[in-house]
DNA sequence: CTGAAAGCGCTAACAC
DNA sequence: GTGTTAGCGCTTTCAG
């Protein structure tokens, strides 16, 4: 492995010479860089970036801890932020923190140890008491994620106009009792989601019943156990389903297929997300978009200016809109095509 | 930040003597031990990573390349290696070459500035002269890849079983005229793939014709397209298709549906990966099972043994089996029924 | 058992 | 414009 000092020797110059040509400083006449290019061309020299980084307590990576790459959204995500962060000569490393509180601080150790420059957050498994005190080793940029009392930036969609939008849309399809599905986390964002959800019910007079609620949902195979509770009750059955994942409203409407039923007719279902499943599931899914470019991109925006300025504590929300976007689904397809909505 | 020499003078001892505490190090007495914990403790402390990296010529991280995680095939072999790389007290970096050849260079340079002690090859963009050159700098593992000319461990499925015993079933279930359909690159993965299913078709009798032949196929939409494009041709039709991808055939059986077309009556569709969309779509999908865990966990144990012997160069080839999943997109419902296969 | 000291590869004062 | 030099924080001989 050539080092700096190889390179000098071979250029016939000084360490520090071969410095300013590598971090393209100013006053370096142009023979010499010359020919500090062509030694490191010789020897293949790169750059240690061990040695760089504890010189400079700055490693030009960046952390995205994420419940689990598998999820669509989330992968989604990571392909932006991973765009932008290349664009500002960053490396994002991709922790999976598998919904486990302590993988979440074995991940946030890595600002600890200096092995990172900034932490994403997308779901905040600890209190947020505990993640407070890695804010003194680096930046915390909460993205999709949302905590009252977090004295950092947030990035994250109108969640409560969601669950408001979606269900007012069932409500005018002339649903009047609908089941609410989430998942397992009674995170501020299910809340906010919850709380959209229960005011569209409230204006329309209706009334809500905690059997229609499913708070454990994640998986397709959630979806079709949902479907098949609702099926097995006789009498009293919600005629429409919010859920708060695209995979679930496929599972449910592949069980649903195979029992014969009809959706949206016996059941209408929504989705979340706007996952590639639900242009395939017959009848398509009608489902939420999320802006999940516009905010990653926010996201790295707001954790550069965070490490430029040094500047790791201080709030600073952005809250993003999202889109209904209307499918089968929810209703039926001499609808859809006479009324373009 | 405290550093070493910080609770070594709160210690009231030497930093050799921290260290070798941190480290593990026999020949440390039980109260000198305590007391360097103790310190540790009171300040906080927590070992500088880029230091260490430096001193030790290692950083414990691995990279893992891949095309992008969005591909459930590829976020499946990541979360194995995930969990196996933190068994060995390893770190993964995630690295979306996003199919180029550029992006795969910059990621490999990692293994040049010592970034990572070692990088996973899920899918090879360079030709292989241009990526050996990296061997100089660190162990390379093949995983999912194979390479003929290549001088590392190999860990991957054997494609072509996989090719002939999806081929075989179709032709079993009747079918003589198979459309064959694969991703965008002419990868050896690929070519072995289609060598077991022109075999298939050999051994059968049956020629193939290249008008049945889709190169280009790797989302759903391209599914919706081929599925028009065999449509839309009169007669001379293909009766079943087999896909490298379950998004392929996904989108293939959800247009085929809107179409009005009996699957597998019509035209009889296998996939690839066995991913959760399969038992979603209507039909569920017939599949080739990837033994994606043991495959994680194999590549990983080759290298922590290449890093551990710092032995780089070295072929090794671990060939894995597949298994045929068939559902409804291939055989009759009633089939299935009546013979449990 | 413990400590002094050298040095991993790089950058940035500071001097010239 | 260019070079000398002092560390960044850690581990590891080597000497006691």
């Amino acid at each position: 492995m050539a080092t700096i000092e190889d390179v000098a020797r071979r250029a016939g110059l000084s360490r520090t010479t071969v410095s300013r040509v590598i971090n393209e400083h100013p006053y370096v006449s142009i023979a010499k860089k010359k020919k500090v290019m062509e030694a490191m061309e010789e020897l293949g020299y790169v750059p240690n970036s061990a040695a760089r980084s504890l010189r400079n307590q700055r490693t030009g990576v960046i952390a995205v801890l994420i419940p689990r790459v598998m999820n669509p959204f989330f992968s989604q995500l990571i392909e932006t932020l991973e765009h932008a962060a290349s664009e500002s000569f960053h490396q994002l490393i991709i922790c999976q923190t598998q919904y486990s509180a302590k993988k979440e601080l074995m991940y946030l150790n890595l600002l600890k140890t200096r092995q990172v420059d900034g932490v994403i957050l997308t779901s905040a498994e600890n209190d947020w008491s505990v993640i407070e005190e890695y804010l003194d080793y680096g930046p915390i940029v909460l993205c999709n994620e949302f905590e009252e009392r977090a004295n950092v930036p947030m990035i994250f969609m109108n969640q409560k106009e969601a669950g408001y939008k979606a269900t007012k849309h069932l409500i005018e399809m002339g649903h009047r009792k609908i089941a609410y599905c989430c998942g397992r986390y009674r995170s501020n964002v299910a809340n906010a989601r919850e709380e959209g959800f229960k005011k569209a019910l409230a204006e329309a007079g209706i009334a809500f019943d905690e059997i229609d609620a499913f708070r454990e949902a994640i998986t397709s195979e959630d979806g079709i156990d949902i479907f098949n509770g609702i099926r097995s009750r006789g009498s009293n059955r919600p005629t429409a389903i919010f859920t708060g994942s695209d995979e679930v409203a496929a599972g449910i409407i592949s069980e649903a297929a195979r029992c014969n039923w009809n959706i949206p007719r016996d059941l209408a279902v929504t989705g979340f997300d706007n996952q590639v499943i639900t242009e395939l599931m017959n009848p398509r899914i009608t489902t939420v978009e999320q802006p999940v470019c516009e905010m990653a991109l926010k996201t790295m925006e707001v954790m550069m200016e965070r490490i430029r300025l040094r500047q790791f504590t201080g709030r600073e929300m952005h809250k993003f809109s999202m889109k209904l976007i209307i499918r089968e689904s929810t209703k039926m397809q001499a609808e859809l095509a006479r009324i373009p909505y």
